[in-house]
DNA sequence: CTCCGATTGAGAGTCAGTCTCAATCTACCG
DNA sequence: CGGTAGATTGAGACTGACTCTCAATCGGAG
């Protein structure tokens, strides 16, 4: 539970923030580690797995879950906001919702729920992808 | 791509069905696998997972993805609402949210996406737990 | 420069879920 | 009522994503 763990900041680490500053949109971890290795850094696979989880922990990063259970992650502004994605070419917006926060928050309460945090991706087709 | 299988009403598929019924909340297709097998009832693994996605894809159970990319299903109605789920005891309250819903389709709009759908869960902790 | 704990990585392990394919079952036809 | 086509099943191999282990290595405070 305690953190200001010692956090170094490595070769590797610094490679995988330069990784996801260079991409818009969301890549899986896998995705990640094939860019940096094909980039010619050597990383590990699970370095790249347990940075990118601290980056999330951290809010440094967005987290989207995939459909297939897996997880996505792309560089995001510190506040909170949603995603549309579209779901044919992946592209992704970030759109915001104070409607939705306040329901959820009064929703909480009706309910007597504590420290409640809410997941909510919209998925659509593009104008662009609809034209095909 | 087609449908209209036939479908038939199989020992499987009423014995999954039972066991949704008989259950009030979320459960992975491993956990209904399970009482399956204890109650007696020989089915495979793969049938479970086969029956429950038609199901889901039919409308007919809930689909909730875990954090870890298990999917859990419940018997639920089958007009559109949303889950308020304790991360403690999993307990599970179906909300709605008219106002969700349209600033979804706002949001579609603006942004010229189309066949827009949405998935959305709440988490917290419910009074119970937190009281321990 | 030295030391110690944070960090790394290769590979094995885990776990949910999917696929394959032969055997089986069911509905329907004649 | 027997026969047949096609849906369904299940055991187990397989996949893909992710985690764990642990010895080797790295980085920075002193």
């Amino acid at each position: 539970m305690s953190e200001s763990s010692t956090l170094r900041p490595t070769r590797q680490r610094r490679a995988i923030t330069e990784a996801l500053a260079g991409a818009s949109d969301f890549q899986s971890a896998q995705d990640i580690h094939d860019s940096l290795r094909q980039a010619g850094e050597k990383v590990g696979l699970a370095t790249v797995y347990r940075t990118l989880q601290a980056m999330a922990d951290a809010g440094e990063v967005d987290v989207l879950q995939g459909s297939g259970g897996e997880s996505a992650y792309r560089r995001c502004s510190t506040h909170h906001h949603h995603h549309l994605v579209c779901r044919s070419c992946g592209r992704t917006v970030e759109v915001t919702g104070p409607a939705v926060e306040s329901w959820a928050e009064a929703v909480a309460r009706d309910h007597d729920f504590a420290e409640v945090s809410h997941s909510l991706e919209l998925f659509g087709i593009c104008a662009d992808c609809r034209q095909q």
